[in-house]
Formats: structure tokens, sequence, C-alpha cells
DNA sequence: ATAGATAATTTTCTATAGAAAATTAGCCCG
DNA sequence: CGGGCTAATTTTCTATAGAAAATTATCTAT
């Protein structure tokens, strides 16, 4: 088949899959496909220009996310969103594992780290918080950039890699949740905690101050409603 | 296509990918699938006695879980099997989680889990320890299971899912290395401990446990070589 | 009407053919 | 003997057609 003018998503790209992997994410990702939605893979063939084993190979990384489910003879739907208790519990997961990657990232890190990290807060601080997500598109992304740097800065590959999978997982949710974001500006503090300790190269206190935002985090996901 | 004699692999599976990837999982675990080694689609696929698509989808979806790894247009190979260095920052991975877990399954646990886990214990105690895998494959799997247990019991799904999505990984290492099998006794001891504690319902006590256990693992892995 | 069965349609899933890229082999010339 | 170019082969990757299953629509009998 010969393309009449090639995809944009093919950006670089040399294989369709990973092409339509990474439109499928940011779809997902930015919720213009609905939680529950079925995912025929004719359809999106067809959205995507490409046929349709791309999409079913795409598909099926996906599901390692947690974001897209398949039952046998029945294909792809996209998972719904998580609950409130869903949140909490995730955040559970992360409150055994952040405060260490900081502890280990801060007893490793050098200025560029440092410096970083204080762009990530910048951002944060400077980006827009308007009522929908393509508003505070920005600054989630900076928010989930500093906990990303962090992990992958803890020079246990691991570490990054778990904390990675769940990347679209949790950015997904907040996509679909207008209440965490409404906190930027207490997270962008306890960020800031976090920078400061990294600042005076005080690992434990780097950790400290990540368990105190993942707890301040999960009391915000608790309280609600 | 009419296939002459179903493969034995589709046992109640509906889908062949399902076959196939399950097929292809036990290869890499077992070691039949050497490190390294080129994942040639259309030999798989002969092999298994169906067509490339349901082996693609397969290798994808197997890409997650770190035993394959895959090269644009250069097709998929075998991972290297994990170094000494690597296999002990997984362990350092699994004591930030597993205390955790033990403490939590703990504070829940009814008499049906203690009772799994005993049993677990028991066939560790009495399964053979023999020179090559399939000798100390039940060992193994016993060992696993006590494990996989305790965070399937912790209530959270996410700790559950983490754990889950490693468990290949371990195990093909185990698969190709001799060493840390040959501490069946202290490994079955330490997880005697454990279910000491859960027998007596002492959370704090199983996490703590739990962390012993880790620890002389981790001084297992490292002390050796 | 409505329940149940049957037919028609849709959709997933698998096989296969062919295009594009990568690898290997062969060749020429230094 | 060896470096570099081209041709041949292999292999990945994509599109597509068709089989099997699932879903929807239609029809009949009560």
């Amino acid at each position: 088949m010969q393309l009449p003018d090639p995809p944009p998503f093919l950006n670089g790209r040399q294989v369709l899959t990973d092409g339509v992997h990474e439109a499928l994410l940011a779809m997902l990702v930015d919720g213009s496909l609905k939680p529950g939605q079925p995912l025929r893979t004719e359809a999106l063939a067809q959205h995507l220009q490409v046929s349709a084993t791309p999409v079913r190979e795409a598909l099926a990384r996906l599901e390692a996310t947690g974001m897209v489910r398949r039952l046998a003879r029945r294909g792809y739907r996209v998972a719904d969103v998580p609950t409130r208790e869903e949140m909490a519990q995730f955040v559970e997961l992360r409150l055994l594992l952040e405060p260490a990657n900081a502890e280990k990232a801060c007893a490793r890190a050098d200025q560029a780290l440092v410096e970083s990290l204080a762009q990530t807060v910048e951002t944060q601080r400077t980006a827009p918080t308007g009522p929908n997500y393509a508003n505070f598109k920005d600054f989630l992304q900076a928010d989930w950039a500093f906990h990303s740097l962090i992990a992958a800065n803890t020079g246990n590959p691991f570490l990054e890699q778990v904390f990675n999978s769940f990347n679209g997982y949790m950015q997904r949710y907040r996509a679909f949740d207008q209440h965490v974001i409404s906190d930027a500006r207490e997270s962008c503090a306890e960020h800031s905690a976090v920078l400061d300790a990294f600042r005076s190269g005080a690992p434990e206190e780097a950790g400290a101050a990540m368990r105190g935002h993942l707890e301040n985090l999960l009391a915000r996901v608790r309280s609600t409603e």
C-alpha cells in the first residue's frame, strides 16, 4: 500500500507500530478515548491511516500498562478510570518507592540534576492552571517530570522501570480528575521542599520531604467526596 | 487454515496469541531460549505450528516483562541474563515492597491464607533439590508461590501487579543461576519465620521477618563470586 | 406482544503475500 | 590479501483476505 501523504505521527519513527502506540497513548492520556469505550481495530486503523495489524500490535503493548484491557474474542476496550480508592492505593505504592528514590537520587545527585529539578519546579510555578486539561497540561507534565527525574537517577534501573510503567495510568487519572489539580500551589511548595534537601545534599531530608509530599497527596485524594 | 492436530498449547485457550504467549514464556523461564538469541517470527511460528501474526503479538506482550527486547526493523531477541549486580538491584526493589506486603497481608490474613502459606513451605521442605533446573523446579515454584500469595493478599492490587510483572524476570534468572538455589535450607527456614509471624498474627514481626529474609538473600547474591 | 430460534451482519483473529529494510554473499580493484 | 561497492538473500513489517466467533436483526409460534 502506498500512503498518499505520510501519517503525521510517523515523525522519525521507523515502524508504524511505534507511531500507533504513541498516538493511542496520547489519546488515552489526554482523555480523548473515553473509559469503557470499545477499541475496534478497523476503526482505529482507518482513523490513523494504517492497517489493522500495527494497531493490534500497539494495543497488545498497551495492555501491560493497565490503560487498555482485552477480552478474548471480544477485542480491546479502554480501561475504566481509576476510582478514588484505587488512586489512594496507587499512592500507597508510591509511598513505598518514592521516598527511597529521593534518598538514593539525592545521595548521587550532581549539579545538573539539581538544576533540572529546579527547572521543573519553576515551570510548575509559572505554568497556567486553567479549568480544563489543555490548560494545565504543562503543569502536570512538569509535576511528573520532577518525580520521573528522581526515579531515573536512583542508579537502580528497576526503580525507574516500575515508576515509568505507571506513568500513563497516573496521567490518565488526572485528565479525568479535577480535584487533584486544584492543589497546584501546595504541590508546588512540597516539591520545593524536596528540592531544598537536594540542594543541601541531605538524602534523609529528601526522603522525608518526599514522604511528606505523598502523604499530603494521599490525604487530598482520600479527603474529597 | 485447518490444523491437522490441534497444537498442545491451545488447551482450553480461545486465542492462538494467548497460547503462543504462554509457550514462549515457559521457554524463556526454563531457559530453553538462550540469552541473546534472536527470536525470528517465522521460525517460532513454524515450531509452534501457527502463523507469524500471533507470534508477533505474543512477542509484543513479552517485551513489557523485560525478558525480550526489540530493535526496530531488526526484530526481537532474548534478553541477556541479569548480572549479579542487576539481581542485587532487583532485590533492593523487593526490599522496598515485600516487607510492606507481608505487614499488610498479615494484618488481613485469615486461616485459609495461613494454611496456603504453610503448604508452600512444606512443599519447599520436601521438594528435591537436584543439580539441574528440572530437579528443583518444584522448589522454586513453591518459593515463588509463597511471596506471590503474600503480594496477592495485601488488599492493594497495585502491589500485586508490580510483583507479578517481575515474576518471569526473576524465575528466568534462577534458571541460569546455580548458586541461589544451593541456599535452599536457609531460604526455607526464613520462610518459616515469616509464616510463624502470620500464625501469631503479628504484622510488624511478619514485615521484619520478610525484611530479614530479603537482606539475607541480598547478602547471598552479593557475596558470591 | 414476547420468547426463542434462525438468519444476517459485524468484528475479531489468523494466515499469507508482498514491500521495505537489513544482512549476507560475491565481485572488482587496489 | 583487503576495502568498498553491488547483487542476492533473508527477515522484518504491513496490508489484506478470509475463517470463526460474537452481535444484531428478523421471523415464527405461542
